[in-house]
RNA sequence: GGCCCCGUCGUCUAGCGGUCCAGGACUCCGGCCUUUCACGCCGGCAACACGGGUUCGAGUCCCGUCGGGGUCACCA
């Protein structure tokens, strides 16, 4: 049997992480056998705008390096692969579900249904509908519809017996059939419903395994229900457990970021994003950036590699202590069996680490290739760059070494693309450094003089050159050089202070130290 | 409330009856390195929800309690 996977996303405009983890295990589980992904456009709701929300979604897969072999953009066999173009299908199935009895028309009004409803509540009883007004005749369909009645569609769920489902993550599930309802799969104008659709596409596109999230686990009845009507081979099922909140056993919701915010690491990660956003002018709305949406962490400059790896581990494991995983070596070893089934709650601190581990392990020349384009959008290097600005800038980010965690760290280094007379000055740092060390003027002076008089244009010459300085003073090398990091760069803190210096240059080191001795 | 699922450090997890006074990772807290920051290195805090069984022996099996969650739509 060919392994057969697939994926269902409404075209909501955005990727949610916890959808992604899903996606990611029905994709590995499909390529892992040599069978195939499919993606498939649950639109049954929405008919505008699928262009515009649709092309986030799949730019997002392709970025994470999840390739469908069938749907949208690249076609199938089993296509159309969007629900709103399937309509005859399901017509179809709705025919063959009312001539086998296993559906009927329906003529009661919500208000009626949700009467009953309440009552079985009341008595804390399972809702099971009355029937009252189920179509058993086509005299009755004439009377329903003569009362001014809208039909719908309705399931005739079976009253007795178990359904003993075998899930492929949580074992033996039983459920009672008696507790089913009859679900409405058809509404009065003719469209479908999810249930309905769900599972008559995944036969047609012969689907072999439905991996999805745990809360369709109890939609499972009804839709095998349906299977077993229409006459069609039941797939295996595995339901995942959900991911939750940072620091919660909720199910994380895009939602509730408003109380993510609050949450400390949640907020850290966000407000990181948030600083890189505002440097590159990217107008967001908190819905659509946030780190619950994929494109964030593309924006920021995150590496795909390292969000696979995380979410891979986010409810799965291979053993006690392996962590990294290549997509081959994902691909060898991922099983259903291993799924953990207890739902996970998302870590942004733990995220972070596997991003910084994988962009340390990054050979310089691609850190450069993913980080020029950051600082062109940020306005500081023209497109394409000079191969002189290429090599300032690769400079730098050696120098910054694995300070640089994500791509747009770079723009942490913006005061290396600013004018030396344009330079802002951190206020703490400067106060600390400069105004309230009464040497610092004089000494920053004195060195300013020896550096224009020299040729200097190394790091090691710089550093002989300080400490040769420091010596002849007779002072503590950091007397001085906290203030000069500052003069020079306008920061507390930064890389390697000689560094930094040979980056710039003797030059453009005894300008920066010119003015900030003129603002003293 | 009905039905279903779940319950090992703050978090992700290992553990499939003895080798577990519970291991790894992230975080956190010390220390070292050091011109700052980061990295790195060393060390530390920290968990089997509870109660009954079964067994020579239970984190591991059974039952119950408690707790958490999902779902009960003419949404998906």
């Amino acid at each position: 049997m060919t392994i057969r996977t697939r994926f269902a996303p409404s075209p909501t405009g955005y990727l949610h992480i916890g959808g992604v983890r899903t996606a990611l295990f029905n994709w590995l589980y499909a390529r892992q056998h040599g069978g195939q992904f499919i993606l498939r456009i649950d639109d049954t709701d929405r008919e505008r705008n699928i262009e515009a929300a649709l092309t986030p979604i799949l730019h997002g897969f392709r970025w994470l390096g999840l390739e469908w072999d069938e749907g949208p953009e690249v076609g199938g066999r089993y296509g159309p692969y969007f629900q709103s173009q399937r309509a005859e299908w399901y017509q179809a199935a709705i025919e063959a579900l009312l001539d086998r009895g296993a559906a009927y028309r329906d003529y009661a009004s919500p208000d009626e249904i949700q009467a009953e409803r309440d009552v079985a509540r009341q008595d804390g009883q399972p809702f099971v509908y009355s029937r009252r007004f189920m179509a058993k005749t086509d005299a009755d369909v004439k009377r329903f519809e003569a009362e001014g009645r809208l039909g719908v569609i309705r399931l005739k769920m079976p009253r007795e017996g178990k359904l003993v489902l075998d899930d492929l993550v949580r074992g033996r599930v039983e459920f009672d059939w008696a507790a089913e309802q009859d679900h409405v799969i058809g509404r009065a104008d003719g469209s479908v419903l999810y249930n309905l659709a769900t599972v008559v596409d995944d036969h047609a596109m012969k689907i072999s395994h439905v991996i999805r999230a745990e809360e369709h686990l109890s939609n499972t009845p009804r839709q095998v229900f349906i299977y077993q009507s229409l006459g069609h081979d039941i797939p295996k099922f595995a339901h995942l457990p959900y991911v939750a909140e940072p620091g919660s056993k909720n199910k994380l919701s895009k939602r509730k970021l408003d109380i993510y915010r609050k949450q400390r690491d949640f907020a850290k990660l966000a407000d990181r994003g948030q600083r890189i956003a505002e440097r590159l002018g990217i107008s967001m709305n908190g819905e659509n950036f946030s780190p619950v949406i994929v494109d964030f962490y593309e924006q920021i400059g995150f590496l795909p590699e390292a969000l696979v790896n995380y979410l891979l581990l986010l409810g799965w494991s291979l053993d006690d202590k392996t962590e990294e995983f290549t997509r081959d070596r994902m691909l060898e070893v991922f099983s259903l069996e291993r799924i953990n089934r207890a739902p996970a709650s998302f870590d942004p601190q733990k995220l972070m680490a596997f991003q910084a581990r994988a962009m340390q392990q990054l050979p310089l020349e691609q850190k450069v290739a993913l980080m020029i384009p950051y600082l062109q959008r940020a306005g500081m290097v023209a497109d394409p760059p000079p191969d002189a600005v290429v090599s300032y800038a690769r400079q730098i980010i050696d120098a910054a070494g694995d300070r640089i965690e994500m791509a747009g760290d770079i723009l942490e280094y913006a005061d290396f693309f600013t004018p030396d007379d344009q330079l802002t000055y951190d206020e703490k740092a400067f106060a600390k450094r400069l105004h309230k060390n009464s040497e610092a003027a004089g000494l920053l002076y004195k060195f300013h003089q020896i550096l224009i008089a020299t040729e200097v244009c190394d790091a090691g010459s710089f550093e002989t050159l300080l400490k040769t300085f420091v010596d002849s003073e007779g002072i503590n090398i950091g007397q001085i050089i906290h203030a000069l990091r500052v003069a020079i760069t306008g920061k507390g803190v930064g890389f390697g202070m000689f560094e930094t210096m040979a980056i710039l240059g003797r030059d453009r080191c005894a300008a920066r130290i010119d003015c900030a001795l003129r603002k003293l």
